[in-house]
DNA sequence: TAATAAGTGCAACATTGTTGCATTTATATC
DNA sequence: GATATAAATGCAACAATGTTGCACTTATTA
């Protein structure tokens, strides 16, 4: 199941001419089978036992796959940065969702986010960070 | 001008039940002075030298007061918790503004939260966290 | 004024993330 | 395929924010 996310994910890095290493594939291609916005800690524990990358690395490799848009990380109420792979380069723009029970958090894509708010004059508008917070279906 | 919300903070916190010290006072008199959010380190800053905090008191009576509902804390992207008084006790469903310029956090009591979120069935909504980022008026 | 629970200060710790620098490695070029 | 080079990695140390345990102080009650 991994096998197949890994091809993807080389190619993606490779489309943005980073190196393909180690390291970036496996972390991609692990945030590419993930369902839901995953942390650091998380991702480490996915790794395979064949690939274990240091601590820095892994921060390192998370912030260049952020600025080259193949992944994006979300702020959360527990001071932890959560990623999740971009399926559809374009649309940063959506809203999440957090569990209050296990802290489980995934992207609403169907939430259209509209960008007309009313903000005091002088103000810019650049952008939305939108996060819903309730229960998720195991937690109910 | 600070000696007004003095009076009014001891009695906010007295209505709670809660002891009225020189510290749960001072912090909570400093927050309604404020026109925006701010955080642990800059209430520090702004408390008089007559009334020097440890840093722990000022974490546990931060969280009394959030527990009380007399003030309210906001997530950030740079981690950090930013306190504001509440001035109208009922209303914490409000959205908020965060300039990316100088990192000041407003409320933005203006914007209604509708609660009808579309979320994956078997998923029950709780609350909303929305935060606005843009240039304020002096940073555009 | 004294008793007591509530609040405070200090030291130590935990978690998350960052920086500097030497070493290793993927890729381009020969 | 071998080699040069920039890019990526690992390690150690550090920084920022927040928490815990426990002894001491203080606001309130009686």
């Amino acid at each position: 199941m991994l096998n197949k996310f890994y091809h993807t994910a080389e190619d993606m890095i490779r489309h943005h001419g980073g190196r393909a290493t180690a390291g970036r594939i496996g972390i991609l291609a692990t945030l590419l089978t993930e369902q839901q916005a995953i942390t650091h800690r998380e991702i480490e524990q996915r790794l395979p036992q064949s690939l274990q990358l240091d601590r820095v690395t892994l921060y390192r490799t998370l912030e260049w796959l952020v600025e080259n848009g193949l992944i994006h990380k979300i702020t959360s109420d527990d001071r932890v940065w959560r990623y999740n792979a971009n399926l559809e380069p374009q649309s940063h723009q959506h809203a999440h969702f957090k569990c209050t029970g296990c802290a489980q958090v995934i992207c609403l894509d169907s939430l259209p986010i509209e960008q007309n708010w009313p903000l005091p004059t002088g103000y810019r508008f650049q952008e939305i960070e939108l996060t819903v917070k309730g229960l998720c279906a195991n937690c109910c």
